[in-house]
DNA sequence: CTTGCGAGTGAACGAACGTTCACTATAGTG
DNA sequence: CACTATAGTGAACGTTCGTTCACTCGCAAG
C-alpha cells in the first residue's frame, strides 16, 4: 500500500462529521479520545492541526475550534447523470456542501412558502411546491417574484419596461397583470424545492 | 406593554442565532456578555437556563449547550402565497427550520446530482435542475429514480408490474425502457431544486 | 411599610480544557 | 548501520470555563 494511513484518517473524519452533525457542536479533546480511539490528547491536538490544515476545521478561536462548510455540509455534490454515477464502493470525496449554505444567501432575509395555484407551472413551479423567497434584494426583469398586486398575493415573472410593470404568468391560460392601484414586491424567488414522499 | 421584557429577550435570541450561524458554534459565556450586553456571568447562565426552558438550546453534556433546530434552523416557513404573506413589520416566528434537516434523513446516504436531459420535464424536472438522491432505500411504484440501465445512467419514474420492471420518463417525446440486460437503482430522488441566479 | 420576586452585579471556586514537553516505537532511506 | 520522519503515549501546566454564592436594585402586591 502507498498510503497506509490515509483509511484509519478517513475514518476519523468521517466520526468527527458524524459527531458535529448529531451533537450540533465539536467535541472536547476529551471525547475525541474515544471518538478516534487515541489514548493520548496529544495525538488528537496534532490531528486536529491536520485537519485545520486541511480545512476541515477553521480556529474560531484560540483554544476553540470550529467545523467548515468542508466536514458538516451534509451533502455530496456528484457530476450530471449522463456523466456517470460513482459506485458506492468508490466514495471518494467530490465536493461537500450545506443546503442552507448552497440555497440562502441571507437567512435573516429569506422565508419558505408553499405555492399553490398552477399560474407559474410553465416554468417548472407546480402547485404544492416551496418557493425560497429573499426579500430586499433588487428586483430584475425575468425574476420570479413574490408580489402583492392590488391586495392579493401571486407569483410571477417580473417585467418593467419604461415606468410599467408586468407580472407574467408562466401559463398560458392566464393573462399578464398590470397593477392598477398597488404592487409590493414581497421577494425574490431564489430556489425552487419539490420534496417527495 | 404587557410583557415589558419579551422585546429584549428576543433581540438576544437573535443575536445568539446570529453568532451560531456565522461561527458555527456556541459562544462561550464571556462572549455572551459582550453579546447579550450583560457584565456578569451569572446573568447570562440564567439567561441559558431560560432558553434551555424554552427549546432554543440544550444541553449537550454537563457544562456543555448545543443550539436545537429552533434556533439554527436559518429559514422561517411561512403559509401558502394565497394565504396571506405576513409584512415585514410583523416578523413573527412562524416556524423555523433548518433546509437540511427539512430535505435530508439519511446524510451519509444522500447526494446531490445535476440533471441534464429534458425527459422528466413533465414531472417539473428540467434541465440544469438539482435532484437530492437517497440511496438504499425500498423503491416502490411510481417513485422517481436514478438509474442505470443497460450500461447508461438516467432519471425515470420507477415501475414494477409483476417481475417486469419499466422506466418511464415524463415526457411524450420519448418511449419506457424496460431494461435488457441489467438495471442498477441508484437512488430514489427524495427532492428537486431549482435555483435561480 | 414590608414582603417577595425578577433581573442583574461581582467575586470566587473547582473542574475541565487545550496546549506543551519529553519520550517511545516503527518504518523508510542512503 | 545511522538518520529522519511519522504516529502515538503519558504526564504536567496554566488558562478559561460553567457554576455557585452573596448581594443590590426596582417594582408590584398585600
Amino acid at each position: 500500500m502507498i498510503m497506509p494511513y490515509a483509511k484509519p484518517q478517513q475514518d476519523r473524519i468521517q466520526r468527527l462529521r458524524a459527531f458535529c452533525l448529531e451533537h450540533k457542536r465539536m467535541p472536547a479533546y476529551s471525547e475525541m479520545l474515544n471518538l478516534f480511539g487515541y489514548r493520548s490528547k496529544n495525538a488528537v491536538y496534532r490531528f486536529m492541526q491536520k485537519l485545520e490544515a486541511a480545512g476541515y476545521v477553521r480556529r474560531a478561536a484560540p483554544r476553540k475550534f470550529a467545523p467548515t462548510g468542508r466536514l458538516t455540509g451534509s451533502i455530496r455534490l456528484l457530476g450530471t447523470v449522463q456523466a456517470g454515477f460513482p459506485s458506492p464502493a468508490e466514495e471518494e470525496l467530490v465536493d461537500v456542501l450545506s443546503l442552507d449554505e448552497f440555497l440562502v444567501q441571507r437567512p435573516e432575509a429569506t422565508y419558505m412558502l408553499t405555492v399553490s395555484g398552477d399560474s407559474m407551472i410553465d416554468a417548472g413551479i407546480h402547485p404544492g411546491d416551496i418557493v425560497l423567497v429573499e426579500r430586499g434584494g433588487l428586483t430584475r426583469n425575468g425574476d420570479i417574484v413574490v408580489a402583492q398586486v392590488d391586495g392579493e398575493w401571486t407569483i410571477k415573472y417580473f417585467s418593467k419596461r419604461g415606468r410599467i410593470v408586468r407580472l407574467e404568468p408562466a401559463n398560458k391560460a392566464y393573462q399578464p397583470i398590470v397593477p392598477r392601484h398597488s404592487l409590493v414586491i414581497g421577494g425574490i424567488v431564489k430556489a425552487v424545492i419539490r420534496k417527495y414522499r
